[in-house]
DNA sequence: CCCACTTTGTGCGCGTATTCACAAGGGCGT
DNA sequence: ACGCCCTTGTGAATACGCGCACAAAGTGGG
């Protein structure tokens, strides 16, 4: 029965199994860079700091890739990881906005060398048009459209001050965008159909406050009955 | 005293709900700085982009903060908030690597604004000490331990290339901090009771691959008809 | 050929998170 | 003062993720 189902479910492969493939793979790569062939699920477990029979159960969404008795072919597995990821075919990337955080993105080494190509940096200002950041120059903002449609670009990366973030958005979505990671700290509004991912550097920051808060609490000692809430 | 433990819960505020209480609290604080008094559960849900009984579920575990018929008063909320995410206090920070994504970090608006203070910039690389980012004068990473004994830091950030983020990490712990925001794409290895917060730029791009790629492949044959998704 | 050993793949129970749906509570107009 | 309408706060149902523990499966030695 699946009357009401928003999430057809992706293939079958849970979120939170996606979002720790790019760690596996990392790993994985770093192995493989070191010439190790096979590794088990204990010992990539540890260097990934998962449970290792989440991480089992991670990889057999992906099929028996691994060798009872033995683990697993390094090579084999970073290849069908890529795969299921999408990283075997090149995605077009356009930066907007190329303050720090934009240069930062341009120059990040893992960006360009696995699945990913920039096709612009963009920008409002006219302080920064032409700059040659990262190997590319500079473009206006006003070229998105363009370059949406000419590079093909399906990922776009929003690093602008929070004011302009939501107009970018819907330029992109209106261009064609399906994907936004936005670094904005504003939620952006997208139809149906787009994904967004959000990085925010001040709600990582409040998190972290709020532990610290609370192991200071609780070891300083500072309350001496007090403490009734609920 | 804790020896495996995840602690899953903090004084009973579930985690899932401590990583909204940052998105409510700014969208709080764009409606105080409109003027705005009350807000309903229903409205501030829709423009953070959850649900409105999740948003309710969230705020009673902070305490009965609404008033039933009209809504929640924004600016007792955002004080409640801030109390609860431990934002009344500052918290000091040392920022590791200066390069474009250190510069940004120290840049970013709502990092001074609110609750946080940059104790440090450092940096090993001779090019950039001396240099002035964000009003602070870049320092040499051979001071950290000064610098987090003398500013009481508790939060480090790690904004360095892979190869140096665990030795860095390891002399912020060693020098009594005990959180940590890393930038670098590595899974760094901590003692019990420091927590550890990442953000990875690759990680979120591989993310939206895998769904771009579904979106792209996934509905040749799932759908008879398939709407798009959601 | 058989047996002991290693490691995968997974069934299952548990705790957490999300959402619905509604009773309880408070304001406001009349 | 009364009753209507609005919104909160939460019980209950559902979905989801995690990790233990073990059977299945492959390896290698004797």
């Amino acid at each position: 029965m699946t009357p009401p189902e928003p999430r057809p479910r992706d293939r079958g492969i849970p979120e939170a199994t996606v979002a720790r493939l790019p760690v596996y793979l990392r790993a994985l790569q770093a192995l493989d860079d070191r010439g190790i062939l096979t590794v088990s699920s204990e010992h990539l477990a540890e260097t990934t700091g998962v449970n290792s029979a989440k991480l089992r159960k991670d990889l057999s969404h992906l099929g028996s890739y691994g060798t009872r008795g033995v683990g697993y072919e390094v090579e084999y597995l970073i290849y069908q990881i890529s795969r299921e990821l999408g990283l075997t075919q090149d995605w077009s990337v356009a930066i907007v906005g190329v303050g720090n955080l934009g240069r930062a993105l341009a120059n990040y080494g893992g960006f360009g060398t696995r699945g990913f190509r920039i096709a612009a940096l963009l920008d409002a200002d006219t302080g920064v048009l032409g700059d040659t950041v990262a190997g590319l120059s500079v473009g206006h903002i006003d070229t998105l459209e363009d370059v949406v449609g000419r590079e093909n670009v399906s990922i776009g990366v929003i690093a602008t001050p929070a004011g302009a973030a939501q107009e970018v958005c819907d330029r992109f979505v209106q261009a064609g965008v399906t994907s936004v990671l936005n670094f904005a700290p504003v939620v952006l509004n997208v139809p149906p159909g787009v994904d967004v991912r959000k990085v925010d550097l001040s709600i990582e920051l409040q998190i972290l406050a709020f532990h610290e808060q609370r192991k200071a609490d609780g070891y300083a000692g500072l309350d001496p009955f007090g403490r009734g809430p609920s």
